[in-house]
DNA sequence: CAACTATATTACTATATAGTAATATTTGAA
DNA sequence: TTCAAATATTACTATATAGTAATATAGTTG
């Protein structure tokens, strides 16, 4: 017999589900949406001013993000105020970003060889 | 004054490249191959046998998952063993999972709902 | 109501890429 | 060498989707 597993042993469709999370995490307009919502709640005309895009491509972003879950939508007045609706996103970001800077020095060094 | 932010304020290129990493994971076959890595490292043929699919598509992905750092790859002898290089795909996996767990309940009983 | 603002949707284009089949390369053995 | 096994690469197809421009819808105000 082998140790026991450290790791769990998933389903097809639990691993096609995580995937599917991060496959909405994976675009670099749907990511800087997430993260200036991290900033608080934002309504799209607000998105449109920080990112530079389309308010219809913002509006479609949201929507696939909301559609996933990840945001929540409230309508107050003309305005719909979008919100991080799964605090687990910050913690995905903040792990990937740990890691990406951990991996800075060495690949400036990599670029600095030759 | 507001209170100090609790995220981090990241440049367009951090987001872009934390994206980046969340594309690499967000395929279904790759999240199979990492999967497969966390039981420990396997070569190609290996690989190949316990997902379904052919021999070219799994040494693509997996090459594309070693260009983004994300696996190693060591020869030994005809065999290719390719193994998880950055662990914290491990905790990626495990937020994430853990997420969709407690979302079953709530998704079950909305099905449940009319 | 009409006019206006904010957001959503539609139709479309262009691009990226997962998957496949076939072939090439690499390595070890006879 | 020649052969066989394991892996990588190539050329291709089909599909998904990000982005855009234009239009539609929803809500507000006069």
């Amino acid at each position: 017999m082998e140790a026991t597993q450290t790791h769990p042993n998933l389903s097809d469709a639990a691993l096609e589900a995580i995937a599917n999370r991060f496959k909405l995490m994976g675009d670099p307009t749907r990511i800087k949406i997430l993260h200036q919502l991290m900033g608080g709640e934002k309504n799209v005309t607000d998105l449109v001013a920080r990112l530079g895009t389309t308010q219809g491509n913002i509006s479609k972003q949201l929507g696939i993000l909301a559609g996933g879950g990840l945001v929540s939508r409230s309508r107050r007045g003309l305005n719909v105020f979008y919100a991080i609706a799964d605090p687990s996103i910050v913690t995905l970001c903040e792990t990937v970003c740990a890691n990406l800077e951990s991996h800075h020095e060495q690949k400036a060094s990599s670029l600095r060889r030759r």
